[in-house]
DNA sequence: TTCTTTATAATACAAACGTACCATAAAACG
DNA sequence: CGTTTTATGGTACGTTTGTATTATAAAGAA
């Protein structure tokens, strides 16, 4: 049998080129023989660990995405554990503050809109992970103060909506991270009631 | 001369194929074949009227664009003409409601996505489009009786961020238009004061 | 009518794409 | 050692793309 290789880590880096090269030039520029190059490899070898082109854009969501978490979860342990504290840490955890979490969000937009796209029509979305958000916000929110008149509910659909706008300005460069940091924490002391009371 | 034709009419026919193309299956599939075949005309037309691709797209972006503020503005005049009423008319003006306000969604996300991507690196974006909402949106929080410890600045720059995700999610079925209208009306609700007093 | 300009058409072309095919080297296992 | 399995490479094929080229019909101007 051939040399032992570690598969995952070779498609990491074949997802890895396929990132590099969206950022630089769209998605549309992530062909074989582009990812090939990019990542230092033949054409052949990249249709061998993947297949198809289809398997290849499933494998960069995926391995864009597990980053993503990691890094939400690194977020989250550094906090107290408070209510606020954390639902602060996974809401600005959707802003990009450095090159990687840059690629992420240019490449979940990328990704994101294709798969939109591809079932415009079709009724076939994935609500899943809009889902996931905000039934994660909605249980932070049921376990702070609240202030007077918060509907937690209504506000956990808010910010699932408001945190992919927030993430995409700061990406354009129409607002800085700080600013989006600033508008989160503004939002959040609307909020939550302060310990001494409302 | 030949017979005489009006130009933009014919162009926005050809758009128009852009749009239901792209809303049946993505913006890729709208190729110069395609959208000849979709308008009902001969390629070399597609060509004369637009040149390259890129133009074609470009008044494409600008078709729909042109619609939506027309949508806008409809919108707008049908209300009292209060700065509640007005912010309302302008923010549910971003939640598709029918099958046109959905392909202006739909296109806006597919063109602007192609956009961000084109200039990921190049730090040229578009950041007009946000800025004129932004300052619009101010305009009427400013108008208006505001609930106590009410930021008009961060407000307007949270409600533009907010609502294009609104906006999305409503388009992939995530939510019901009704449902990001509620959210609106909620969050509205918390924003201005009662007409007795906060 | 005749001419000239423009709308429209059919098709050709080079490039790029995803994918399939054929070939080779090397390493684990018997 | 030899065999077999797998990683890797080079390249060819058919399709589709955007665009260029050439040609024709028709309608206003003279």
């Amino acid at each position: 049998m051939p040399k032992k290789v570690d598969h995952d880590a070779r498609r990491r880096q074949m997802t890895d080129a396929v990132c590099r090269i969206t950022l630089r030039s769209g998605l549309g520029s992530a062909t074989f023989r582009a990812v090939a190059a990019e990542a230092g490899v033949s054409v052949r070898l990249v249709q061998h660990y993947f297949g198809t082109k289809q398997r290849l854009l499933e494998y960069t969501q995926r391995h864009v995405g597990e980053r993503s978490t990691a890094r939400l979860m690194g977020w989250i342990e550094a906090t107290d554990g408070s209510p606020r504290a954390v639902l602060e840490a996974f809401l600005k955890s959707f802003i990009p503050t450095d090159e990687e979490s840059r690629v992420a969000g240019l490449m979940y937009l990328a990704l994101y809109t294709e798969g939109v796209m591809a079932n415009a029509g079709k009724g076939t979305v994935r609500r899943t992970e809009s889902q996931m958000m905000e039934s994660a916000v909605l249980e932070q929110l049921n376990r702070g103060p609240l202030s007077s008149g918060v509907d937690p509910q209504a506000e956990a659909l808010l910010l699932t909506a408001l945190m992919p706008g927030l993430g995409q300005y700061v990406m354009n460069e129409t607002m800085t991270a700080d600013s989006a940091f600033a508008t989160i924490d503004y939002h959040l002391n609307r909020l939550f009631a302060a310990p001494y009371g409302p």
